[in-house]
DNA sequence: GGTTTTTGTGTAAGCGCTTTACGTTTGGGA
DNA sequence: TCCCAAACGTAAAGCGCTTACACAAAAACC
């Protein structure tokens, strides 16, 4: 059986209260006993039960992450440094995947409710801002990573997604091309509607015109990026670049244009936005807008933790820079 | 404050037992008295706390994870399927990242059982066979992903990787390669070692000679194998094909023959290890030998999850068959 | 109608730990 | 030598839940 802090009392000849003492390293003890109950600990192997002393009152120590797939290398990357900082903070991650459904995502977030986690770091595109608010109602920790709820006052790290989206389309612009598409996610997320705000007004400042037919909304995944790309490509209004809202999409865009025939940059021009690892593989290597994403999982992690110790107050959001990262995929248009 | 079991216990005017009766379904209640507890638990929206009751003896319907880095795709992909299955099954998963780094993993060890999760996946190159023996000692529910220790008997699911080598090497050798270097993984994976096997009977059985210079081991990253590529294509031995034990690695050499102004599959045939997402969208399409990665997810879930139920006695290795994916990346050899 | 069963519910003892409120020891100053 | 703070330990309550065990009340039996 598990030793229990009953068996290390018993064998150091202390009582249980001394040896939570030297486990908490609170009030006050003699080196002496501190000595013999720390050896005793050893010798039996005794590791304290956090179920227990989280009964008591304590922390798990143990943070809740919902994200829509790690499978998707940007929530996976995402997803590696909220777990790195959260290991130098003394945290452990429990990982819940959704694919943005509604009800996974009210189970999940139950589910590390019971289980007592002590915070909760949401990458979903929540539409039930209810479950949200309650959350926030009772003071529980909780922090958006990737996305933001401009409604709620609430902790958020994302990259700047409007400053991003106007990087993207004002380098596609600078290259000489006027027919620009934009490929967008589908499930309302803000940091979507930013990066399209930025494409409208960089197509305004230029005085290019918008042309609704441009602009898609599509799944987050290779196919459905191919599949868009596809019929706008077919259309009459082809389009010489296009800025997808993903690497992942934009994987989708070279699919398309490898099977019709179409050589990028040469014949079009494409952006992607993450910068995940899926970009510097693919041929030719894709201009994209990289998110700080190292930044970004210890951000969320320390911003948590600070409101779980609480040690802070006050909610903010902390918006990080995007940056263009130029390879090969984008190109001036052809004759100009 | 959450409402505790006493609440809903005084407020629907029965015992505490008798609510505890309802939430389990266990015991014998009049169909009114349940209907009342039901009802009242809705109203106080309760839920019971995992801790306390996982302090009971019972289960935390929680399993940990530990995985090399849930940053490559391989790993995510199998994080993914196992939290699909832990979901359908009821268990959430705490996941620890290790960079196969000893340290970290003892300590991830250590903490997961602090947390007494009621069982562990492990998909890191273990060499601390003595915390492992423990654990399978005290009976402690353990399944080992993507990775076997042949010393112990313990769950194990993995892809057979003799196989999958010899596939591998077959196709190279089939396309009229002999020349055929193997670049595997430095961390003494078993996986790696029994590709060896099998790339070396290939070879032998074909009466080509084996030449231990074309063997190189290597990081699992792609800048690794691309360190690795270049100075194997360098060689005055340069071979006309190369086995990548990854994907990773794979494209790492993709990027060392580019750099060589070498062509893939013209110049180089490669085939690589996991089909993972990467092999799909790099140019040309990778040939690579595709893990059973949905089956295996789901079967080491399984094991384990029959392991705690106590609804297993023994021990299994489940082997399952991996498959030659063609797609350009390998070519009859030049003149052949 | 009385005696068994069966059924439904309450009581109370923990699970392993933290923590508060008290006892005991020391030992230094007067 | 005596007194009073430290300094150190201990006992006990309680965190929210499960689970024997006990015990009425209701149903079943002859």
């Amino acid at each position: 059986m598990k030793p229990t802090i009953y068996d290390v009392a018993e064998k150091a000849g202390v009582s249980i209260s001394t040896v939570s003492r030297v486990i908490n390293n609170t009030g006050r003890i003699s080196e002496k006993t501190k000595k013999k109950v720390l050896q005793v600990m050893e010798s039996l192997r005794y590791q304290p039960s956090v179920v227990a002393s989280a009964l008591t009152g304590k922390r798990t120590r143990t943070i809740g992450l919902i994200i829509p797939d790690v499978a998707n290398p940007f929530f996976a990357e995402i997803a590696r440094r909220i777990e790195d900082r959260g290991r130098e903070l003394g945290f452990n991650l429990l990982m819940c995947n959704t694919d943005n459904n509604q009800h996974t995502e009210e189970m999940a977030l139950s589910l590390l409710k019971q289980k007592s986690v002590d915070g909760i770091i949401i990458g979903t595109t929540t539409k039930n801002y209810t479950l949200l608010n309650e959350l926030l109602q009772e003071q529980f920790p909780v922090a958006l990573i990737a996305q933001d709820i401009p409604e709620l006052v609430i902790d958020v790290v994302t990259v700047d997604d409007f400053l991003g989206g106007y990087q993207a389309t004002s380098h596609l612009v600078s290259l000489g091309h006027t027919k620009i598409a934009f490929l967008m996610g589908n499930s309302g997320r803000t940091s979507d509607k930013y990066r399209l705000q930025a494409y409208r007004q960089v197509l305004e400042e230029n005085r290019l015109p918008f042309d609704e037919r441009l602009v898609v909304e599509t799944d987050y995944s290779m196919e459905a990026g191919k599949r868009a790309a596809l019929e706008i490509l077919a259309s009459p209004q082809r389009p010489t670049a296009i800025f997808a809202g993903f690497d992942l999409i934009a994987i989708g865009v070279y699919q398309a244009a490898k099977e019709l025939g179409l050589r990028i940059p040469d014949d079009l021009s494409v952006v992607g936005f993450d910068n995940t690892i899926l970009a510097t593989i693919v041929d030719p290597p894709l201009t994209t807008i990289a998110q700080p994403i190292d930044e970004m999982g210890r951000q969320v992690m320390d911003l948590l933790v600070r409101e779980i110790e609480g040690s802070k107050s006050t909610k903010q959001r902390v918006i990080l820079p995007p940056e263009l990262i130029i390879r090969n995929s984008t190109k001036e248009i052809a004759g100009a």
